[in-house]
DNA sequence: CTACCCGGGACGTTATATGTCCAACTTAAC
DNA sequence: GTTAAGTTGGACATATAACGTCCCGGGTAG
């Protein structure tokens, strides 16, 4: 039943909505009946016309009955809607917790994919070809994408495929090295992905860590000034979330900087940037390209991540995301900040 | 998934279609490709409109590539129509049989229900649903209905419900009594129609196996006469399908008379006539009432019959029925006529 | 009896789907 | 290079279905 509400999903979305439009009036039939049409529209939100023309099709399949006194369901009706009742809390899961989370994290759109990243090793391939598709829906009118590094963003490059458009993208990491193992690192994910899609790139090689002085030099060698600012003027940033001290940890960051995490009780990691429960900033790596402030609202930011795990450090990050944001999680990560939100 | 499609095919009954459509388009991208608009709508029987039309929401939802030199499948699409393609089979399933047996059988109509009569006792209840439901949908320009005994015809007894054309109605027994137990006798269920049906009824109480003379003193008698008139101009008809054998000894039959049936390779019954596999009638009970001549193509009968076991019966009763037959049955049956069509 | 709510008929309006035709472009063969 | 046959995509008139709006006659409760 899963892949077939899954290819409906893709094959006929507006039948989903019909669907749960019949569903409810089927419901709201059953708790109100006998019940004229007049008072079930403004239950229902529908004008009086269309939920005449909803009420004349179930007449015509015979699940309500239709007396001068008002409708009321057949027995085949309530037989349906007690079928329905099951069927639509796994149809309506999906949809109902995109909204809930829209609402909840303050943003654009939030896209969930079935399933869990920390179980099932194929729902991270899942995420990346959701967030390829969404990019595809708007990288005509854009040029510059910055991606950040790890392994969600390289299931995101595994996932991108070249149209017409791709090809006249670049891509650019969107921030120098900040300690990822080579392979999903920035710089490798955006070969991959230009690779990919067709499309051109720019690597920016930086030494980890810089001391201020030396990163200060670096940025003015032309080379690198240039890519620096490509990378200032991306339209799209594609990033990941990880947990702040299995990043920090990765990173082999410095005994000081453990403690320093640990102190701000940082929670979540993501572009560099460590947050706490709050969204408040504990710790940034140093290092050139997009600083949290280059996050205007025009620009479109995707953020990819999930697994049960993840959803403290992406609720982390979303406190001080820009509304542009688009959420791209799965249904684990989704279920743990909808309910987390209410037992803080 | 099962209960899902159920429910779908009575809630959104269209699109169905438009999923089959859907899924024939991608099916033929996928064989063709890369491929044109021309050359693919007279392959699929569409205008090049609509194909266009179907085809931009394909690829609005990711699913085909468009490129100058036709259309392709992308890797969504693909994935999309593998899991597709099982979930066609079992959609397609019921409604490919139903329009593959109007074809075999050369009847308007059959409406199959899924299961098994003879292994699920609900799917019995189900085929009385149906049945009862067909009815409904044209009683309202009908005023007599005929009905046989048995058993199915109880279960469509039960499902039947009252509606303002109903009380209309006027419920006969097909013919008069041809042996069967109380509990299932043409009268009885006549009754129980009418009463579930808030109708009127007549009955006709006819001693079983009357000799000639008796017969025909019989149906001068005035008030047998009223009835048999009545039901005689019969607009619809109801009736079953038996096993040859398993009703000749239900209703006690002689031996004589047993092995009449067996010399003539009897198979199948239906309101006293027994039939062999080529449809021809081996014996009828004498009997007042509607006889094989009656069944005029003006009349609506509706055959009832499911069960593995009945296909054979089905099959030689359907030789020769009318063009205006409606045949409800399961999807055991179905299978089964449709299957052993091949193997003859 | 009256006032209210009921379904359903009628009709003009609007949105959507479809039929039809053409222009610009790509590809492949010659 | 040129032609021919294929492709998509735009444009527009038209048919069709959905919808908004209004009203009527019939039940029903107060």
């Amino acid at each position: 039943m899963r892949t077939l509400l899954e290819v409906q999903r893709k094959l006929l979305p507006d039948f989903l909505l019909v669907m749960q439009k019949r569903y409810d009036i089927l419901r709201y039939i059953k708790m109100m009946q006998p019940v004229g049409r007049r008072s079930l529209s403004v239950s229902l939100n529908l004008t009086e016309r269309t939920l005449r023309g909803e009420v004349d099709f179930l007449k015509s399949q015979n699940l309500v009955n239709i007396f001068s006194s008002g409708m009321t369901l057949t027995d085949e009706g309530i037989e349906i809607l007690d079928k329905l009742e099951g069927i639509m809390r796994e149809v309506m899961g999906i949809d109902i917790m995109e909204k809930q989370l829209q609402d909840l994290l303050q943003v654009d759109e939030v896209i969930i994919v079935s399933g869990n990243c920390d179980e099932t090793p194929w729902v991270k391939k899942e995420l990346g070809k959701a967030c390829a598709n969404r990019m595809k829906r708007e990288w005509n009118s854009k040029n510059i994408i910055a991606v950040t590094g790890g392994s969600t963003m390289a299931e995101v490059a595994n996932s991108l495929s070249p149209d017409e458009a791709s090809r006249k993208l670049t891509f650019v990491p969107a921030r120098g090295g900040i300690g990822e193992a080579v392979k999903n690192q920035a710089n490798t994910i955006v070969e991959k992905m230009a690779q990919k899609a067709q499309a051109s790139y720019r690597v920016l090689y930086v030494p980890d860590q810089l001391s201020g002085e030396v990163y200060a030099s670096f940025q003015k060698e032309p080379a690198i000034k240039e890519v620096i600012s490509q990378i200032k003027s991306a339209d799209m940033i594609i990033h990941g979330i990880g947990d702040a001290m299995a990043m920090a940890e990765r990173r082999n960051s410095s005994p000081e900087m453990l403690k320093k995490l640990l102190d701000g009780n940082a929670v979540g990691e993501a572009f560099g940037y460590y947050y706490d429960e709050n969204g408040k900033v504990v710790h940034k790596v140093l290092t050139v390209g997009i600083q949290l402030d280059d996050l205007s609202p025009e620009k479109r930011v995707i953020t990819v991540a999930g697994g049960k795990t993840k959803a403290k450090a992406i609720r982390s990050y979303m406190k001080g995301a820009p509304s542009s944001t688009v959420l791209i999680t799965d249904e684990a990560a989704a279920q743990e900040l909808i309910q987390g939100n209410y037992t803080p």
